[in-house]
RNA sequence: GGGCCUUUAGCUCAAUAGUAGAGUGUUCCCUUGACAUGGGAAAGGUAGUAGGAGCGUAACCUACAAGGCCCA
């Protein structure tokens, strides 16, 4: 027979085309409801290993519980993501010499939504390559109409209800994006600095007191000086004043518990305006705010002239030279900090006082909280809720506004006084400010947009339609499972709890599976500046999706980390090979499938054996898809196809299929066929390309009503029983004679001869005469030993002796049996010494007594029959 | 500084407190009528260290060590 060998390249999308043709991602009606709304991906993005994890969960999910009875959605759609989209089409406009101020605000978005209609779709058709079965028809964008609406009234209800307001406070400011950003984005990083101790002169003496910075440059800013109020060093100079050098603008030293006596010096300056401790020592002590920086990072007219223009550095720079030749930098320390760099723009991030929006988010935490600590939201693993619960204890207002053009603009107008109007759109608000001004008014709305994870946190309702009423909405919320990474619980989850108590009274879904992030093989992140990156789309091409799928589904353990690795990838590409000439091996031996659903008769052994089999494993998938191991129900589906079907099934099947006996043939065709049909049902979450080719192959889905994507998931009890045993009793056999062989250094094909002279159940040998001849090689049973030279070999108690034809190495034959003695009374040790223990046999339960009792038994016998024959 | 996590075979990871397993890699044997992307077999473990509770621990408690992550 030729090799004919799975070729993935042909099959995919060709598969992928046949269930979209057939709509089979749709919602089918029925009475349980599953559904999974989909972490938006970026539309910038393309798919990478996080991606290929988290939508490989989802899509098994969906598939398990759509061939379970469940009216299932999964919904899809991506994010507009602000900065990075706004960032793209800026380059791509500046590559062709257009600023976007040039063109305006109207026509830069008008360019975007150009961009996006062009490749927003980049990554939808990523997700098709992995074989996401998503409702694609229910596609959804951020800046859709009706997204867009869901945001404007939620902006406007909670300013109603006082949970947005917009206010003047220091904030996370990226100064080459020239937006305020939230603390989320910001990424705080250890870096090499110095730490630099510089002296400023005491007014009326000629002392000094000495602070310490690692940002000089913000001295310029200064207005004040910390000393710690127990800190007995700088009692007497309490309320003097210091000039600032260089500046020569006089502030007064003052005492508040921020300053550590322990640090530097133990006194610091305060400059408000620059640093988020120092603006709380400055509300504090009613200190002077003074900026002394421009919204992109420069210095600005509020310090003396020779320093006005020059960047953070170069000022920096300038300052220590000036410091340095008046004698007042004392010190340069090299020490380590943390820096504060903008997650998107890796530039360093300015503490920067402006008035921008916020969201109460102590208000929303309540509830949020809440509905986690009552379990109706539940992590998987429990773990992650402690992250959910420290960040949601210590939360800060969420800054929401950004100075970009492209997001969700701000439905806010102002007056000429500056008199916010809030409202759905501008005729609302124009008609509250004649109300208010009792004349008509020409308003100026807010020019900024929101922050794109505010529209994000309304996605699991306002993708099925809120705020209409709707009967998605009714059916499908709260979603059953969010499938998510730890790196965005505060970023979304949170996000969406919060809005979604707050709106839907409701948790916005049931669980949260919690997957780890993926990483190299050494357990590094993935990057581009270390070129270790794994391109997902890369593996599909070289090794199909489904094995792609499949490794990371077998990885997806409950770990904080998968490490993937190329070799595991093809691995389980042989797998699918195997699977694919399992086929093969039925059609050639006429095994025809059935296209019915009903378990054939049963009579013979070893299929009573793969048919329980079979349905152990369902159990155990079952349970293991519902506890969230997909590692584990990986595990399960690999064993059982490759080692229990594959490897023995079909080898013990061959006994019957190349016999004579017809009755024994038909059942055996009947049920091979029958497992395996019932295999591409079981395999086809975790692998559905290969699964749905081989079953239109098999033209099971004629009527096309039998599509393997609808088809239900296998039924039936396990009555494991005596013949079940049987079987066991033969694979330990067979497997026991090879291994012996092998350590006699027999040659693996050579026929033996067996007595089981000693043997007490002399018609297990009788009855399976065919299978055990066949498989273990053997040529004769013996009921009597015969004078021929002969090996001796306990095999689970009972005593054979094996004639080999060709010569075998005594001292190997003795060897051999020497070990075997050594293990069984080492192990006879070890459990003779718990039985002698008096504690262990009062205390210990006794089905575990009793497990020893008849281990010692068993180990006892077998050493006796070892040494009949020494 | 606060919090979370990890430490088991060469590697990557499992396992209700009751004889430590899998995948992969390594070594040996085998082209036998689905498959060499295959079959058969073997070797490989002082469970980070030290105490403690317990009849019994890789698992529970405490301390320490190493590593990682998050927050400030």
């Amino acid at each position: 027979m030729s090799s004919e060998k799975y070729n993935h390249n042909l099959v995919e999308d060709k598969i992928y085309s046949y269930w979209e043709k057939n709509n089979l991602f749709k919602p089918k009606k029925n009475k349980k409801k599953f559904s999974i709304v989909i972490p938006p991906p970026n539309v910038t993005g393309s798919l990478h290993m996080g991606h290929a994890l988290n939508n490989s969960i989802q899509d098994l999910l969906t598939r398990f519980h759509r061939m379970n009875n469940f009216e299932t959605l999964w919904q899809p759609g991506t994010d507009h993501a602000g900065i990075a989209t706004q960032a793209l089409v800026e380059k791509k406009l500046s590559d062709q010499n257009i600023k976007k101020n040039d063109l305006g605000r109207e026509k830069f978005i008008k360019k975007v939504w150009e961009w996006k209609n062009e490749y927003g779709g980049i990554i939808i058709n990523q997700l098709k390559k992995l074989g996401c079965s998503c409702d694609w028809s229910r596609n959804a964008f951020t800046m859709d109409e009706n997204l867009s609406s869901s945001v404007l009234k939620v902006f406007v209800e909670l300013h109603k209800k006082k949970l947005i307001y917009r206010t003047k406070k220091l904030v996370n400011w990226d100064t080459v994006l020239k937006t305020a950003i939230s603390d989320l984005e910001v990424d705080q990083r250890e870096v090499n600095s110095k730490l630099y101790h510089i002296k400023y002169p005491i007014d009326g003496t000629n002392k000094f007191i000495t602070i310490t910075t690692t940002r000089p440059e913000t001295m310029l800013a200064d207005t004040a000086i910390a000393v710690n109020p127990k800190d007995k060093r700088y009692d007497n100079l309490v309320g003097k004043f210091v000039t600032i050098p260089i500046v020569e603008r006089k502030i007064k030293i003052i005492q508040d518990d921020y300053a550590d006596p322990n640090q530097g010096t133990g006194a610091v300056k305060i400059t408000p305006a620059h640093d988020f401790n120092d603006y709380e020592v400055g509300k504090r002590n009613k200190l002077e705010i003074i900026n002394v920086l421009t919204e992109d990072g420069k210095i600005n007219n509020n310090a003396p002239s020779n320093y006005i223009d020059l960047d953070i550095f170069e000022a920096r720079k300038k300052i220590l030279e000036d410091l340095s030749n008046k004698k007042v930098l004392i010190k340069e320390e090299n020490i380590k900090n943390k820096v504060p760099y903008g997650d998107r723009s890796n530039s360093i991030i300015e503490p920067f006082l402006t008035e921008q929006w916020f969201v109460d988010a102590k208000k929303l935490s309540i509830k949020a909280k809440k509905i986690v600590k009552t379990k109706k939201i539940n992590f998987f693993p429990s773990n992650w809720s402690k992250t959910y619960f420290q960040w949601m204890n210590n939360i800060e207002p969420w800054c929401i506004s950004r100075q970009l053009w492209w997001g969700h603009q701000i439905p806010a107008w102002y007056g000429p006084d500056k008199k916010i109007f809030v409202a759905l759109n501008e005729k609302e608000a124009n008609a509250k400010a004649k109300k208010f001004y009792k004349k008509k008014i020409q308003l100026i709305r807010d020019p900024d947009v929101l922050d794109t994870w505010f529209s994000s946190g309304l996605w699991p309702f306002a993708t099925l339609g809120w705020p209409k009423k709707n009967k998605y909405l009714k059916k499908f919320y709260p979603t059953s499972v969010l499938v998510t990474g730890f790196d965005i619980i505060f970023f979304w989850v949170a996000r969406m709890i919060m809005l979604g108590m707050e709106f839907l009274h409701k948790e916005p879904f049931n669980d949260i599976y919690v997957h780890a992030l993926v990483r190299d093989a050494k357990g590094q992140k993935m990057s581009k500046s270390k070129g270790n990156v794994i391109d997902p789309l890369e593996l599909i091409e070289k090794y199909s999706a489904d094995a792609l799928r499949f490794t990371l589904l077998s990885m997806a353990s409950p770990g904080r980390d998968v490490k993937l690795s190329e070799d595991r990838v093809k691995g389980y590409r042989n797998f699918l090979n195997k699977l694919w000439n399992a086929n093969n091996f039925l059609k050639v031996n006429k095994c025809d499938f059935n296209k019915t659903s009903k378990t054939p008769k049963i009579s013979i052994n070893i299929n009573k054996w793969i048919y329980d089999e079979l349905i152990e494993t369902k159990n155990i998938v079952e349970k293991n898809i519902k506890d969230y191991r997909f590692d584990e129900a990986a595990r399960n589906v690999y064993q059982f196809v490759w080692h229990s079907y594959c490897d023995w099934y079909v080898e013990l099947s061959k006994t019957i299929l190349y016999s004579k006996d017809q009755k024994a043939i038909k059942e055996v065709r009947e049920v091979s066929s029958y497992i395996f049909k019932q295999i591409l049902i079981l395999m086809h979450p975790f692998i559905p390309f290969v699964t749905e080719e081989i079953w239109l192959k098999n033209k099971l889905d004629n009527s096309k009503k039998n599509f393997l994507m609808l088809t239900n998931w296998p039924k039936g009890k396990s009555k494991k029983d005596k013949n079940f045993k049987e079987v066991k009793k033969m694979i330990n056999m067979i497997s026991e004679i090879r291994s012996f062989k092998n350590e006699l250094k027999v040659s693996p094909g050579s026929f033996i001869d067996i007595s089981i002279e000693k043997v007490k159940n002399k018609s297990f040998f009788k009855e399976n005469d065919i299978i055990l001849k066949r498989l273990g090689r053997i040529n004769n049973f013996y009921n009597k030993n015969i004078n021929k030279p002969a090996a001796t070999y306990v095999i689970s108690g009972d005593l054979f002796k094996i004639y080999f034809d060709q010569t075998v190495d005594l001292n190997l034959i003795k060897e051999n049996l020497v070990k075997r003695q050594n293990k069984c009374e080492e192990e006879l040790n070890k459990v003779s010494q718990r039985l002698d223990n008096k504690r262990f046999i009062d205390r210990a339960p006794k089905n575990i007594v009793d497990q020893e009792k008849t281990n010692y038994s068993d180990l006892k016998n077998d050493i006796q029959k070892n040494n009949v024959n020494n």
